[in-house]
DNA sequence: CGGTTGGATCAAATCGATTCGATACTCGTC
DNA sequence: GACGAGTATCGAATCGATTTGATCCAACCG
């Protein structure tokens, strides 16, 4: 037996389907008891309510925003920054009823395939077909920046798919919801200097997809494709402070952060601070410091950037740039109510906030 | 100029709309030549390929996979178990082609309202409607149990939507992923109890949705609703250990384990060991002991379960019960496909496994 | 050379709803 | 009692594809 359809319902309450439907959307005159009889018979038929692909595909939404994760989707998830963006992306869009599809980046984005096993007697190049470009949605919000050139960013809008990205290069057309890090960057420079520290060194996040890490060289340095990297890396030499070395991690993760700080603090004529472009980074240097028997904030100043949570820590309190995830993630809600009522939403750009912790003093 | 449809690109390259949609789905014969007018003819009108809605609707499969986050959405994101379980799954359906819907739990899971003002010149419970009940999905997961009695549970089952439950109560008729939790426990009750404790206290899961934190008399010891809880409780019983004071969190943080640790360590009869029912609690547990200036494992030894990665403690190497993670997510993968091809997928249940690290040794 | 086979193509039905325009009816007014 | 306004309902068109069953034709077989 099948699942009754709207027009089952209709027959059954003894109206046309038009009206059936009028009964459950509500859009569209109604008199109460018509609207009672059609959702008696529905009960009476264990109808579930108008079948969303029906729906969908009449009204031409589909109430599914897309999201895409940049780079490699396994790491995106364990990149505290992603995850909390995208969590006050979900709250704010499920209030307005919709839906949240993520989507692995594809191959287009120069991620390294994923290193299954290629059995040879399977199609070359299978089937796997590009979720960007093949799943429902009424909406793309791209997290974490991917290539203008990009497969999905061309897919997308050849269906016509708005996009509005978070944290990327500014693209043509797109809404661009971003932080002034550059700004913070100037003001966390600003207030090394300020201390006395000339000899600091850098901890940056991935200068492109390549996933490379260790202490970047002067050909290297003239390689950062992303621009968030060059721009904090400016803003830290606005406020006064030009880095002696940087240090290029893979992936913004506390584990990166300790290999750095090891590094860092291992070679010769040891940095008196250490700037790095995420807190989980930051809290990976404090870490290695702590292990090498030096002492937070004495021996070694150390900086983030992001204000996320960081208990592991424990009494201490990293100095770092608080930046508004939360309204990030509500601020794209509102771009994304903004397209689908069909206007064109004004791209915005959030202040952040220096917070001075207890992981910065004046250098011995 | 709307954007063109297979209608249009059939009339341009001059065959009929079945073999336009022939040469793109590839299901059917057809002749290599006019395949590929089909597909000059769309590059031509710049076509980006079948309607993702037309196609659900005929087909009845939308290519979506709904997974229920279980409790408040914005909490979960914050649970390393619960991120990375979600981690494995994305990129499992993403290689067949499956997207995955993020679906706030609904009110029927008594997950509290969101603190928002209510407006009094709003309708009454403004019609957000239940994304459960109204997103197209082929299947739902469930992650970390629901009520059986669940209003999202009983919409999907009306919808005839099959559900896979992960890690929560068995709910008949559905194909359910679990792990053999209460063996692990037993394992580490066991080790604890060779080591010689006997004062040894516990820190749990929430027992319901209540979001109660703090030590549980024997009242609320009665009223643990999740079977998790319960039966992790029962395992480290079996291998020897019997708690002398059960300390409930209210979110599995390592905030939480901080203060549960503290509460637990500065009073009487301060316990020897220890247990926490995760590994994010059994860090703050650690973290507080060593700012209260206790050595673990000298004067305290302490266990987690899950087997994440930890990287904050440092050189610590947490004594844990590891749980397949990936491999619960790649299950999950299976049964998705199972279900899909129309058959019952079995239940499937994880062992686990003891690792002993640094921070459990004999008491002083 | 007639009959059979099978590949390529097509016309038409179908998926389950929403929505437009028309119709029927009620009520109030002049 | 006729007319206009407004409300409730309905029939039919529509969204954009997939899929079924029929048709056509060339190749192959005996």
């Amino acid at each position: 037996m099948a699942r009754p359809t709207l027009a089952d319902v209709a027959r059954s309450a003894g109206v046309s389907v038009s009206t059936a439907s009028l009964a459950f959307s509500g859009a569209g005159p109604i008199a109460e008891p018509t609207r009672e009889r059609v959702l008696a018979a529905a009960a009476e038929l264990d109808y579930a309510g108008p079948n969303p692909l029906g729906r969908q595909l009449r009204s031409g939404r589909s109430g599914i925003v897309g999201v895409l994760l940049g780079g490699v989707l396994g790491r995106s998830f364990r990149e505290p920054v992603a995850v909390q963006t995208l969590d006050g992306l979900v709250s704010t869009l499920a209030e307005l009823g919709l839906g949240v599809l993520l989507l692995p980046a594809g191959r287009g984005t120069g991620a390294p395939p994923p290193p299954t096993e290629t059995r040879t007697d399977a199609p070359a190049a299978a089937a796997v077909p590009n979720l960007a470009a093949t799943a429902a949605m009424d909406v793309a919000v791209l997290l974490w920046g991917a290539n203008p050139a990009d497969e999905d960013l061309i897919a997308l809008s050849r269906r016509d798919v708005p996009v509005i990205n978070v944290e990327g290069p500014a693209i043509a057309g797109n809404a661009t919801v971003s932080i002034n890090d550059r700004d913070g960057f100037a003001q966390l420079g600003a207030h090394l200097a300020s201390l006395g520290h000339t000899r600091v060194a850098a901890v940056t996040l991935p200068f492109d997809r390549s996933r490379t890490s260790g202490i970047a060289d002067a050909e290297r340095l003239g390689q950062i494709k992303l621009d968030i990297v060059r721009r904090r890396l400016e803003g830290l030499r606005e406020g006064g402070v030009d880095p002696v070395t940087v240090y290029e991690v893979a992936y913004s993760q506390v584990e990166q952060g300790v290999e750095a700080g090891k590094t860092l603090l291992s070679g010769p004529d040891r940095p008196t601070a250490i700037v790095a472009q995420s807190d989980a980074l930051a809290a990976g240097v404090v870490i290695a410091a702590r292990e090498l028997g030096l002492d937070v904030p004495g021996d070694l100043s150390v900086t983030g950037f992001d204000g996320i949570d960081l208990p592991w820590l424990g009494e201490t309190v990293l100095t770092t740039v608080v930046q508004p995830l939360a309204e990030k993630g509500a601020a794209v809600g509102r771009m994304v109510e903004a397209l689908l009522a069909g206007s064109e939403p004004e791209s915005v750009t959030f202040d952040v906030e220096l917070r001075i912790g207890t992981t910065t003093a004046p250098p011995r």
